[in-house]
DNA sequence: CGTCTTTGACCGGCGC
DNA sequence: GCGCCGGTCAAAGACG
């Protein structure tokens, strides 16, 4: 009967339910938060065939992949496989003027922990999706023990050349977020129609050698109107899978 | 044998 | 109303 799970033909509105501020006049159409990962694959030389695993530490399944109009190249439609009742979908497409430079569009949560991290405490409910009915469903954190970084920092100070001046910063719409890692990754937090303010890409170039120093700037960006206090939250979660996006 | 990748087709939404 | 674009599902094949 139900034990089976099978939602495919009754699409199961996901559990982003938590904002019940929503006006009956878009339903839950794009609602969706969308986190934009920009991620640069140092290159080595050129060709190689290990530009694959800069993902987190779920498994993700391809279930499609279409050329975009406007970029020379396709892109991935990645689901996760860890669990079968997972929503969280990833999309993976190169850029159009960079092809080290992967973008990766996550879409949706996870409904479960972390994959298996250690194996030591990983005692947990392998499936123990939502327990609080009231508020969103905040997954039971997965905890982001220390990740075995080989120091293998890159010396490719190759910062962006289309990072503009970067001096108006004003745009509260759009949130970037340097996150510390091998390369050079930009968060963005893209929400569907933010007033008629029209998505203006502004890389922010900052050279982050180590340390969170990024904390003085989440506070900033989260002071004006924002209303996505959940945004944050996913936020939160992404970090630490953000750590460990390694490339070699 | 099970899992994942790959390719094509189908569907929905939006724009014109 | 039609066309375009993006997104997803499904089946077959390849790989482990």
């Amino acid at each position: 009967m139900d034990m089976d799970g099978s939602v495919s033909p009754k699409l199961a509105s996901d559990e982003s339910e938590v904002k019940p501020t929503e006006t009956q006049a878009s339903k839950r159409r794009k609602v969706v938060e969308r986190i934009v990962v920009t991620v640069k694959v140092g290159e080595n030389g050129g060709k190689q065939k290990n530009d694959g695993p800069p993902s987190d530490l779920w498994s993700w399944r391809k279930y499609g992949q279409k050329p975009i109009k406007g970029s020379p190249y396709p892109r991935g439609y990645y689901r996760c496989s860890t669990s079968k009742g997972c929503s969280a979908k990833k999309q993976v497409e190169r850029c159009k003027t960079d092809a080290s430079m992967l973008i990766i569009t996550y879409t949706s949560s996870h409904n479960h922990p972390g994959p298996d991290l250690d194996s030591t405490v990983v005692k947990q409910s392998p499936e123990q999706p939502r327990s609080n009915p009231s508020e969103d469903d905040k997954p039971p954190t997965p905890k982001q023990e220390e990740v075995p970084e080989v120091a293998e920092q890159e010396p490719d100070e190759v910062q962006n050349e289309g990072s503009k001046t970067s001096s108006d910063e004003e745009a509260s719409e759009e949130h970037f977020h340097y996150l510390q890692s091998p390369f050079n990754v930009i968060i963005s937090q893209e929400d569907s129609f933010i007033g008629t303010l029209e998505k203006t890409h502004d890389s922010l170039g900052f050279l982050l050698d180590e340390q969170p120093l990024s904390c003085p700037r989440i506070t900033a960006s989260s002071t004006p109107k924002s209303d996505e206090n959940d945004f944050f939250d996913e936020l939160e979660e992404l970090y630490p899978y953000l750590q460990l996006s390694q490339v070699s």
